[in-house]
DNA sequence: ATTCTAAATGATATTCATTATTATTTAAGA
DNA sequence: TCTTAAATAATAATGAATATCATTTAGAAT
């Protein structure tokens, strides 16, 4: 078994898969992504695992939850970054700046009675493709 | 009839109410939550009504729509701002600061291939109350 | 290696937030 | 006041997410 952490928990085939398309997919799935994905290498694999363990890898702290527009992701990327979110196609890119991450938890600190461990920006506007979208047709 | 915009719709009780109702409340209320306070003056408002409107008002700029822990909540407080999130109890409280704002803006002139118009950032920890709920019992 | 068992899975049912439908009502302009 | 497209209320339908439960399995004990 590939040691994918130290989590008290079972690690079955499901979840390794799970982690492992996350971590090699490097954008931000919804659950039939993932779902459409691991199953390339689990067919019998079940929906309802996949949800179960999405919410579960996510409270061991192995995946991290995002929701945009109403629509709920997974990522496996740790290293503190931002996102860049179209207003038309929903699409979020990573946007890493450690300039503005240092900036936003220095001011963070002075923020009384709130105790904050992380923060993250999230920048929107319209991407490439949409603005070529717009100019064709 | 209040003047509450310009938008090109029918200025119905209804939506003169849930906007009302959204600048007077400085939380983040959800769909039940504005349905509720809404009911105490329009006591037969359809809560289909309040879903509509809610994404209706929204799309026409005269809302906005947020979502934490995979619940959406709306707001009418377009001064630009960020929120401090509760990881324990979900609370979502408004955080202005100028400096961040412009600090980020600067920031993503930079981004290639990205048209920015707005952003937020999101601090994440636990508040007051959880803190000394912990504490105690 | 074999046995054991709590935890996890797969299949399916259930829940419930959100959206769609449609007959009726109404805002707003003529 | 009349007209009508838009909006509402009531309700049905949808679908993402969760719950249930019989079966399987990871990992520990023997
Ligand atoms: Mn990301
Ligand atoms: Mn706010
Ligand atoms: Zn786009
Ligand atoms: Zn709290």
């Amino acid at each position: 078994m590939d040691n994918i952490g130290e989590a008290d928990m079972k690690y079955t085939n499901q979840r390794v898969e799970i982690i492992a398309f996350l971590r090699e997919h490097k954008g931000h799935p919804t659950v039939d992504e993932v779902y459409d994905g691991v199953r390339k290498k689990l067919t019998r694999i079940s929906k309802a695992t996949v949800y179960k363990n999405l919410k579960f890898l996510s409270q061991k702290g192995l995946l991290e939850e995002v929701n945009v527009k109403g629509v709920t992701r997974f990522e496996a990327n740790f290293v503190p970054h931002h996102h860049l979110i179209c207003r038309k196609c929903g699409k979020m890119d990573d946007f890493q700046s450690e300039e503005l991450f240092d900036y936003s938890m220095k001011i963070a600190e002075d923020i009384e009675g709130f105790s904050i461990d992380s923060m993250s920006t999230n920048f929107y506007g319209i991407c490439k493709q949409c603005k070529e979208d717009t100019i064709n047709g």
